[in-house]
DNA sequence: CTGAAAGCGCTAACAA
DNA sequence: TTGTTAGCGCTTTCAG
């Protein structure tokens, strides 16, 4: 591939002419027709790597992720994805697998790649977290956790989860179970947990710790949990699940078990992933706004890198309860739909 | 940040031995040491753009997907990503929306950014592409389409089609209906649509054409597709699905109707996503190995990359059949599980 | 095994 | 407005 000087020459133009060809465009209309005559011809595309080391700006962001195949990081990205898109930023993207390890590391890659700014789909930090990320030079935006001095887009998960939790109990459930994740996940973990039970107090109820399990954030471990939670032979009537997966692993396991959804155990998840809709009996849960997520993050990640400015700010969206069947109440029968 | 003299001097040592440290190592061990205590108290890391510039290799892969919240496009990049992760590649990742317009783009913009070579998760091929492509200096694979000359992973998509479809009409069906996606799509769209005739050509039928449908790739267009086939009063009594998202819209429209599947009609699918297990009738569908498919791709690429082959291979992965419930034969109940 | 020096392709002063 | 020139940070001969 051509360089610069040789594709002047062929222009008939100097160096500097095609470099502002393709910058400021400081340039008469005579050289500027020249050069775009021999892109035509050779079609020559400047090296984005040799700009980069010269202006010491790679027009690149790192997205670091924990697993691409789960519906909400998979629809942050695309948020993401598509304002930086817009704005003529790249995406090194940096699929960890759920290994912290890989987390850091992938820290030191983007430090290497001289990315101008980092987007981080967080979910657990540890203090080796803490400690690499404050050492991070670039400006960085954490999604969907909350992490004091840092940028942050996230989610009001304690309330999310209160509020699902408490339509439940409105609905009439006496003994509710939890299905969470663990405690570690600030927000999907102690912050859902924790608006479950301030809805259980609410209520004058406090959880049997047999009745509350850990799960991944699958399907299968869901099923798990809520086998768990059965073979106890004191079978809730409500459960809340930290996510739509697991709440749909929990409701094949109760299927499994003969027990109905909603008349012998109401369940809800969170984040309105598609299986909700059209699981065997559709799902109540929250909608997250995934997508608003990424949008909001590489926005602020870009007003961040063009203003320099230091000041750390917090995002916190909104979300919507959709309320199915689910959690419908059942006892009087003319109130259910 | 600091650059490899600055280092250089910090350590003790000349810019080349601090390069070769990072390089090919040919290095006394004094040096070495020297050069090692200098990393620990400084954190310096070589700047990747220059040694692209240098070298005229990237280390960089560019991923061009339609869509990255499809559990198939996610699953193929987690394939890719796991891979070259391993190998010291990072991903370039460029969302087209489904816009063919961007993906011709986007090849523009992995050339300028000299990527070491290029996956394609491709979906319809335009005469435009087909020159575009040609004209790629790097090697690329293209995942999930067949096009002659070129490295490729794909699946076997008319047989799935047809094996399914036969697994309907065995089990009893006589009035098969197909919702598809548009032709264009030589993959899932045409060569599926070819397996599902062929299928019924063996049993001596034809299909009316007012039982077959052509969808997008979501759940809600599968719905559209089901009622405008409902709408004609006419109902299948087995329903071919290109895709699982659209047998899940098939039948929430099938429930809606008061139709039972598999009872009055049987459905399936392809992809084996998450939603199939868990549907109000667990989905017939088969699985298609999409990380395989990444995988291999990435594989194949980086073999292209490191040999400079010019031979175009073809890969063409297998598949499983996963009968669930939503095809069982119902006339015979002894029959039925 | 080592260091000096040339140069990858580009941008940005600077002087014209 | 333009061209010349000096680097950006790195690798890689080449001569020792």
């Amino acid at each position: 591939m051509m360089n610069i000087s040789e594709f002047a020459q062929i222009a008939g133009v100097s160096k500097s002419a095609v470099s502002r060809y393709f910058n400021d465009g400081y340039l008469s209309e005579d050289k500027r027709e020249r050069i775009e005559a021999a892109i035509a011809q050779t079609g020559y595309a400047p090296n984005i790597a040799a700009r980069a080391v010269r202006t010491r700006v790679t027009k690149l962001v790192g997205v670091i992720l924990p697993k691409l195949s789960s519906e909400s990081c998979a629809r942050v990205t695309e948020g993401i994805s598509e304002v930086l898109n817009r704005e003529g930023y790249k995406i090194l993207l940096i699929n960890t697998a759920n290994d912290a390890h890989q987390e850091i590391e992938s820290l030191e890659l983007l430090r290497q790649n001289r990315v101008d700014g980092i987007i981080l789909l967080a979910t657990v930090f540890t203090d080796l977290h803490k400690s690499v990320l404050s050492k991070v030079r670039v400006p960085i935006v954490l999604v969907g956790q909350q992490l004091k001095g840092f940028n942050c887009i996230c989610h009001n998960d304690e309330e999310v989860a209160y509020t699902l939790t408490r339509r439940m109990l409105q609905n009439g459930a006496k003994h509710p179970a939890l299905i969470g994740v663990l405690q570690e996940d600030r927000a999907a973990g102690a912050a859902r947990r924790a608006g479950f039970e301030k809805a259980l107090e609410e209520f004058g109820m406090t959880c049997d710790p047999r009745m509350m399990e850990t799960a991944q954030f699958t399907m299968d471990s869901g099923y798990d949990c809520m086998r768990r939670i059965v073979s106890r032979r004191q079978i809730p009537d409500a459960v809340f699940c930290a996510t739509d997966d697991i709440a749909a692993g929990a409701m094949l396991c109760l299927r499994e078990n003969g027990l109905r959804v909603p008349e012998d155990v109401m369940v809800c998840g969170v984040g309105d992933s598609k299986i909700a809709r059209i699981l065997y009996t559709p799902l109540t849960t929250a909608r997250l706004h995934h997508k608003t997520a990424g949008i909001e993050a590489a926005n602020m990640l870009l007003s961040a890198i063009r203003s320099k400015s230091v000041v750390p700010r917090s995002l916190q969206l909104g979300y919507d309860v959709i309320e199915r069947q689910s959690t419908q109440q059942t006892e009087l029968k003319y109130e259910t739909v």
